[in-house]
RNA sequence: GGAGAGGUAGCGAAGCGGCCGUAACGCGCUCGACUCGAAAUCGAGUUAUCGGUUAAUAGCCGGUACGUGGGUUCGAAUCCCACCCUCUCCGCCA
């Protein structure tokens, strides 16, 4: 959410970030709202601080012993019309807060001016994409035939957009949980958290999610909860409505939960394979930090993301999202591009942004500074990976001619010992006990 | 699901129709005194938010807020109704 005064004051710093974001969000129309809530708040307000004197001149009477009965037809009368008025006044001021809850945030001064993707900057390249000698496969192909992968079953359960993981797969998805969570606590700053995975309508709010997308979500219809679509939700919302020591901050939270995406608008994109699935899972990175330091917090956030991919031998770039192409709460975002044989380019496989004070004016997030009055603090998320493109990337890059997957070294203690995943293990019945070690 | 207790400032807690929201009392925090320094002790200060005014997130004037939303009343933290949450006991359950 917006500063109510930053709008008041410069309306045109506004109105040149929405620009900016090619939004459609019209500046007048909230000037209009604002004027007609401040009028009704104006004269409710001055009725009733006549009617508290008023209602004083009564206490003093009655406690004199004297009778008061003359003013109180007046005084009904009175607070009838401050009831009338106050029902208008806040209808005025739910309309204002209803537009403000509509409107993204404004791009922070060193984000790119664009319209779309094309316009995103790339600021950092990491490794080299493998050569291969031999005709490459998708991941979707490596992960059927080595029996990991099994798109078939999960559309019988589920439907299109949901996949069973088997054998080396499922253990895979854990291993690489596993160990993005012993990085980030062990040798990052982060305190691991175990979310609930459905939140109210409140907390999805506080994040952005909602009023705007809810088309994106899955809803209980019975319950009125939503499915987190990212561990951003509730992470950030732990603190909702907190004032936090200012010694606390930076302050980090990291959680591995599946993510839950109704996909609406996507039909046709990224059909195959694990890319974009209606339930995957991801390791989610949050910062509460201080509103001085939070662009540096950024650069933190975004290397704790940056260092597994290093540390997994997966080539990729970090781009900066220009101001047409940033989601709705983000102030800055950088996203990181892991190398994908398969489709010969660069896919998202992390988002680190910082949402300024937006989040957490929505969630009334905030931190006392020494000696002074309590501040919005800024908040921070990032992918720490997402689970499922992490085992797609190393899937393709890791292929061999022979049909297998070499794994990284540092994911081999997390399965193992295991060095490849290799073909056999696709026609071991009874699953990977044999193979995979322990 | 049943019975009971409770939700008040950063935390604990008192108040149970007007003198109580610059909210008793305690803790914490800030500043000061004492001290070589610290602890202890003593003294002072310390709710948030909205509107108006303003260069000001400084003052000043006013409104609002005691879980949330309604109601009764001239006036509600206090009385009534609904809902949410927490705790204790019982039941059920992975």
């Amino acid at each position: 959410m917006i500063d109510l005064k930053l709008i008041q004051k410069n309306p045109d710093v506004l109105a040149r970030a929405l620009a900016a974001r090619h939004s459609t969000v019209d500046v007048a129309e909230f000037q209009a709202l604002d004027a007609t809530r401040r009028k009704l708040l104006a004269e409710v307000e001055a009725l009733k601080g006549q009617r508290n004197t008023a209602s004083a001149e009564v206490a003093r009477l009655k406690r004199a012993g004297e009778s008061a009965d003359h003013m109180l037809a007046e005084l009904g009368a009175l607070s009838d019309r401050i009831k009338a008025l106050d029902a208008e006044t806040e209808q005025a001021k739910a309309k204002v807060e209803a537009w403000l809850l509509t409107v993204p945030n404004i791009p922070h001064e060193s984000v790119p001016e664009g319209a779309d993707e094309y316009g995103n900057v790339e600021v950092h390249r990491y490794g080299t994409p493998p050569v291969f000698d031999f005709p490459i496969k998708e991941h979707w192909e490596l992960g059927t035939a080595l029996g990991g992968l099994d798109f078939e079953r999960g559309g019988k359960l589920a439907g299109s957009r949901f996949t069973v993981y088997w054998r080396w797969a499922a253990r895979l998805e854990r291993a690489l949980v596993s160990f993005f969570l012993d990085v980030h606590t062990c040798e990052h700053d982060y305190v691991e958290i175990a979310p609930p995975l459905m939140v109210n309508r409140k907390t999805m709010t506080g994040t952005g999610q909602l009023p705007k997308f809810e088309e994106d979500l899955f809803r209980m219809e019975a319950w009125d909860y939503f499915l987190i679509p990212t561990a951003e939700v509730p992470l950030t919302n732990l603190h909702a409505g907190e004032v936090l020591d200012e010694s606390a901050l930076p302050l980090g939270y990291c959680a591995q939960t599946p993510c839950f995406r109704s996909e609406a608008g996507s039909y046709g994109k990224d059909t195959r394979g694990v890319i974009r699935q209606h339930q995957f899972t991801k390791v989610e990175m949050v910062r509460f930090a201080h509103p001085d330091d939070s662009y540096n917090q950024l650069e933190l956030l975004r290397r704790n993301a940056e260092t597994l991919l290093e540390r997994l031998e997966l080539p990729y770039r970090t781009i900066v999202l220009c101001t047409g192409d940033m989601g709705f709460g983000a102030a800055k975002t950088y996203d990181l591009e892991v190398w994908l044989p398969g489709q010969n380019t660069y896919r998202e496989i992390s988002s680190c942004s910082n949402c300024g004070d937006f989040q957490a004016r929505r969630a009334d997030i905030r931190f006392r500074p020494k000696g002074g009055k309590p501040a919005f603090v800024h908040t921070l998320n990032g992918s720490g990976l997402a689970v499922g493109r992490t085992l797609v990337a190393i899937l393709e890059n890791g292929q061999r001619k022979d049909g297998s997957v070499v794994l990284p070294k540092a994911l081999r203690p997390y399965m193992g010992g295991l060095e490849a995943i290799t073909p056999e293990m696709a026609r071991t019945p009874t699953g990977p006990a044999g193979r995979l070690g322990r």
